[in-house]
DNA sequence: TAGAAGTTTCAGAGAGTTTTGAAACTTAGC
DNA sequence: GCTAAGTTTCAAAACTCTCTGAAACTTCTA
């Protein structure tokens, strides 16, 4: 059996061209995974490509890497600091600042897990519980059973809503200190 | 000690139009969680506001009360339809069509976890995984030490896309049949 | 303290998303 | 098959979110 070409082709590149272009490819896997999650695409490509690259950058470094204005560079490393992704860091003898990514994987989405989603269910949660409660205290005497039975299904949510939250707690005091203890869920392949 | 009036003073509203109101309020709350989520808003409200009343309405009904147009509902309802969140109902006897809530919320959010995030992350996974292997397999002699490190940070990715996949599953194949097995997570109150 | 290099801000451009409303289409009953 | 009630489609409007680029601002060096 002859040797074939590989299936992809590198499409004429040189190393250095191709290294580029796979650490840019991982950089927008992240970029649609933070979308996903609700933050704005280029915060992950900035970090990924800052994570992957390994050392600290200038923002015009970035700007350039990632073809975006010198604005957007910065108020997506300013939301990255604020998530606490990203730091920024100074070196004497160069006016520049540079931006290294927070490499603690887990930290950063533990983070998340607890500010953005906790806070976001415990607000819905406390909708429910306090409409469920007015709910029943209406006065509509020949509709206790209708009431009631919107009030009940109002607890399910209720009870919904305590299940995400738990699910949510355990998984971020399991991890506390890093993915170690998560690990026992890496099945490695599909099943 | 006298009574005083309740601290919501509730707006000169008879019960039937507070009633309305709370409804409302809950089925809101489902709307910014359900956007939160990535779909939305209105899908949102449409399911709650279904849900709660229990009953099958018509979209007529559904535009009325959320005041909607007849198309954003129309596609509301096709979307939610598509989730099998929503069952559309013909009555014998009337032109119109009913629509009714899925009540089982497990299922319905056990299902978006597994088409939705399951692939997401799948996707990913994929993505660091054929950098990951590619950039080892590149020619760039000096430089097999800053590749490694690379690629190894891609490890680390792949490592956390692994874990959440298996969180994903083993969370869906938990509460496989409904919320009951997961009701362990429910703590009664904030701790 | 002046000047140069770098960073942030922000108004407007642009892209993308959701909603409307009316026309086209479907269905049930006659 | 026709009609009327109801539903879907879709182009345009409204809205929202993101990005650009230049001006304002900051910081470092000399």
């Amino acid at each position: 059996m002859p040797p074939r070409a590989t299936p992809d082709m590198n499409g004429g590149m040189g190393p250095k061209e191709q290294e580029r272009e796979l650490v840019h490819e991982a950089a927008d896997a992240v970029g649609a995974l933070m979308e996903f999650w609700g933050f704005k695409r280029v915060m992950g490509r900035v970090w990924a490509l800052l994570y992957l690259r390994g050392e600290a950058l200038p923002a015009s470094d970035l700007c350039e890497q990632l073809s975006i204005s010198s604005g957007a560079a910065s108020m997506a490393l300013a939301e990255l600091e604020h998530w606490a992704v990203v730091r920024r860091i100074r070196r004497p003898g160069d006016r520049r600042e540079y931006f290294e990514a927070e490499t603690d994987v887990w930290r950063m989405i533990s983070r998340v897990l607890r500010e953005r989603e906790l806070t976001q269910i415990e607000r819905s949660l406390e909708v429910f519980e306090r409409v469920r409660d007015k709910l029943r205290s209406l006065p509509l005497p020949g509709e206790r059973g209708r009431l009631e039975e919107i009030a009940e299904r109002l607890g399910k949510m209720v009870d919904l809503a305590r299940v995400g939250r738990g699910l949510l707690v355990a998984l971020v005091q399991q991890g506390r200190v890093d993915l170690g203890p998560l690990m026992r869920f890496a099945r490695p392949r599909r099943a």
